[in-house]
DNA sequence: ATAGACCCTGTAGTGGCTACAGGGTCAAGA
DNA sequence: TCTTGACCCTGTAGCCACTACAGGGTCTAT
């Protein structure tokens, strides 16, 4: 199959797959006389696992050692465990931070009176406030 | 008072405050006989409000509006409301996401039997499983 | 013959910094 | 007087994971 198709396919975009060629994410595929790419289905189980991951938030290099454990098929699940719960940490505390954003957030919107006149406690207390936002240490 | 100074009591680092000059956030301030960049109270005030929005995640882009509202002086409550609200609504939705992400991640990892062998139903399910993650539809 | 869908390469841009390289300034101590 | 070290300057390149062209080639249907 052809680019087009392999990007329909998996939900990726053409652009995406060659960037992921280009980065070593994806091996070249054999040309066409025409140079068109030509992929079969391991192309395609391949690309699935990359994007399965990058939406569960795996960055390219963590995906890159996952397929390189798979590609030579000398891993341990407990390496593969470690690195997901490593990532699974990383998820939870990323959520943490973005949950005190969001109450200091909501807490400094609920003091607008939302009226069209140019005073703002929501502004005020950031520019002059002793504002405290817990922020991610790190 | 110079630029590590403002440093320290802003919590910025110097190249921080130099890239916010460049893009227009923070003011150019006066200069010394030796070329040295001279701040003075307004110029601490304004980066404290910068950084304070950074951390509750507005973009550079949401804190140059916020930023000219309170230079014009014409601004209203409204609409600072409405950003606030808006970017409140942008934070719930990467916490909804992360949240799918760690849920997912969970499961898989709790699959992993943690042996030295190479075989893990987390990478099988990814590779070769018809794993479902109900992504962020953006 | 031509339109339109598809493919190619290569480069530059995104955001929000961060990290140099390569240089200047200034005060304290030996 | 010399040197060390802390600070300052400009300008550019790098980070991540794409995305968006520009400028061209190929293929199929009408």
């Amino acid at each position: 199959m052809r680019i087009g198709e392999l990007a329909r396919q998996t939900g990726c975009q053409v652009e995406t797959i060659r960037y992921y060629e280009r980065v070593g994410i994806l091996p070249e595929p054999k040309r066409g006389q025409n140079n068109y790419r030509h992929y079969v289905d391991a192309h395609r189980r391949r690309l699935q696992f990359v994007r399965r991951c990058r939406e569960l938030g795996f960055t390219l290099e963590e995906v890159r050692t996952l397929l390189s454990m798979i590609d030579g098929g000398t891993y341990s699940c407990a390496e593969v465990e470690a690195l997901g719960r490593g990532h699974l940490e990383a998820v939870r505390s990323k959520i943490a931070d973005l949950r005190q954003m969001e109450s200091t957030l909501s807490e400094l919107v609920s003091t607008c009176h939302g009226g069209d006149t140019p005073d703002c406690s929501f502004l005020e207390e950031l520019f002059e406030g002793q504002f405290e936002h817990k922020a991610a240490q790190q």
